[in-house]
DNA sequence: CCCCAACCATTCGCATACGAACGACAAGCC
DNA sequence: GGCTTGTCGTTCGTATGCGAATGGTTGGGG
């Protein structure tokens, strides 16, 4: 009897993590499907408000995106007038982000739709299950 | 002083789970690098080899992958030989998938590290409180 | 001052991920 | 038998996500 019999997909972290990530996803999409935003464009479009200004890929640190993905981030995000890029002329090199207005006034009404989102994902648990797990999530690195 | 500025990104379960399901695949990679299935295909892979036979959309419900996503997965896992398709007579429609012996052999190899990546993303954390986080997130949904 | 290592942003290629629309087919219902 | 409903697999479009390579730029070390 091979030792891989006894394997389940079901308890594996990865597997948990994906499903877990894929579900709060959905659950983002759908509270805020009034802005339009993902996850990933309200994190980075947040971060940007909470910083003021930042190069773009010290924000995709900030996020946890590397400069592949967040130049696209950024990109959509600049289409769509929530960020303005300018320039420093003191280092040609990087894209100077900026929040716009319109950006901003993004920010304020997602971050509702977040907050949401964050109850809607942890709602079959416990107030002392959701604080542990995001405890355990921050401790996991 | 509007209630967003008491906003913390790194507080939304959204942003951790993003995080940790991150980490969890560079892990998962770099620990099978040898055989060079990603974590999804090695999901769908080990599932088709625990179940014997199944139908794609079948296989997909399985793992968690929408019919769009496990097919790609599927004819990249076929492509490399790791993965039979047939078709039923009774139903047309249906593709029917079935592990080859190299699948076979893959998922024997793979199963080690997938192991070896579970134990390494929960490393930071204690055995009581791996457990922990387990159960919650499979109580998630 | 010059060169080189480091950093910035972009691009390409590949792999998930999913909504939506599609053509093919099956199954039940009248 | 014909019709409707639902399922199956595919395709398209869009959005992450990252390795790798690239061109432009900066800054430090000699």
């Amino acid at each position: 009897m091979p030792p891989t019999d006894d394997f389940s997909l079901e308890g594996h972290v990865g597997f948990l993590l994906r499903k877990a990530h894929q579900r709060h996803v959905a659950i983002f999409v759908e509270a805020s499907a009034e802005i339009g935003l993902t996850p990933t464009q309200f994190a980075a479009l947040q971060k940007l408000a909470e910083v003021g200004t930042a190069t773009q890929n010290l924000l995709g640190r900030l996020v946890a995106m590397d400069p592949a993905t967040i130049q696209g981030v950024v990109r959509r995000l600049t289409e769509r007038g929530l960020i303005a890029r300018t320039h420093d002329p003191l280092d040609r090199r990087t894209a100077v982000l900026t929040p716009t207005e319109a950006g901003l006034a993004a920010v304020r009404t997602s971050v509702a739709c977040a907050r949401r989102a964050h109850e809607a994902a942890l709602s079959p648990l416990t107030p002392d299950e959701r604080a542990l797990l995001l405890s355990l999530l921050r401790k996991m690195g």
